[in-house]
DNA sequence: TTTAATAGTTAATATAATTAACTAATTTTC
DNA sequence: GAAAATTAGTTAATTATATTAACTATTAAA
């Protein structure tokens, strides 16, 4: 029998919103045809400053694969893969660094600029209809406590 | 230029900690062998209290594929292929139901049971480790707004 | 200047998940 | 009560997703 703990609750609380979040959210990422990988990739590299990734670290310059694959937890082959497909859809667009010629930076073409743009108020609509019934302190306490939560999460290196 | 948006930051916030969760959090679990898919099935049929599924129906018997489907956001045809792998592993078996013939119910080996109460003490520390710094009364505040972000994702029709 | 580290790719493979078609059993509808 | 619809689970084929290991090229560190 397993017992109840507040911290356990939250953990898979966190989990099954993200499940939930994948598997229903992407609505307009689907009508975009794009898997979820894709599109969080597109936002990384449009900037998009709601990412904690993003909010952690300053991004001068246009993203690389290889902290893509730090920000999605996943290898640098997979981002090639994923990469090659948004290559062939015509969304990203690779510029070697003359700094570093190992480096290739990261940008959207002005098609993928376009969808997103395009995406943007279905989006922004969902997002605010997965927050009804909240109020402004309880999103900015929220907020704070789950960058909290990931922060213990990364620094765990046990 | 994409903008700032307590909801997107909340909601990326969430997507962030689960992915982390996953790719870190198993420590425990990848040590007893398992995937995270089948990490959170046997759990289900430990029937963990703390399971958001759980926690909003009242299960008295076993449970059903069908449902395991359900609470993972996964087609049924996945988790007949995943229980069969814990079946192969001694962790799983399956009880026809006499009520409706059509149900096979879901149960733990010993073997199963065993392991699970001797994961418990590495998993209640690896939880409260990623919890550090919360008071009680942030965890129970969080614990609420996070279920009904998930209520609210449940309920969107859109 | 050797050695080590970093960035990205490739090829082979493994894992995870889906779709579609199917059987069997139960429920619903007329 | 019989036909139609729904539900549970499985199977086979396929697609999507991701990994490992080996490799090239370049830069940084010793």
């Amino acid at each position: 029998m397993i017992e109840k703990r507040l911290e356990t609750s939250i953990l898979l609380g966190i989990y099954e919103a993200a499940i939930k979040l994948v598997s229903k959210n992407v609505e307009f990422v689907q009508k975009a045809g794009l898997s979820n990988q894709q599109w969080i990739i597109l936002i990384h590299l449009a900037k998009d400053p709601n990412l904690p990734y993003l909010i952690r670290e300053k991004h001068d310059k246009p993203m690389m694969a290889s902290e893509l694959a730090l920000s999605l937890g996943v290898t640098r082959a997979n981002i090639t893969n994923l990469l090659s497909v948004l290559m062939d859809k015509k969304l990203v667009k690779q510029i070697e660094d003359k700094d570093d010629r190992r480096i290739k930076r990261l940008t959207l073409t002005p098609k993928a600029e376009k969808m997103i743009s395009e995406m943007s108020p279905e989006r922004m609509k969902s997002n605010e209809m997965h927050l009804k019934g909240f109020t402004k302190v309880e999103k900015e306490q929220f907020l704070v406590l789950i960058q909290k939560i990931t922060q213990n999460i990364i620094n765990d290196k046990s």
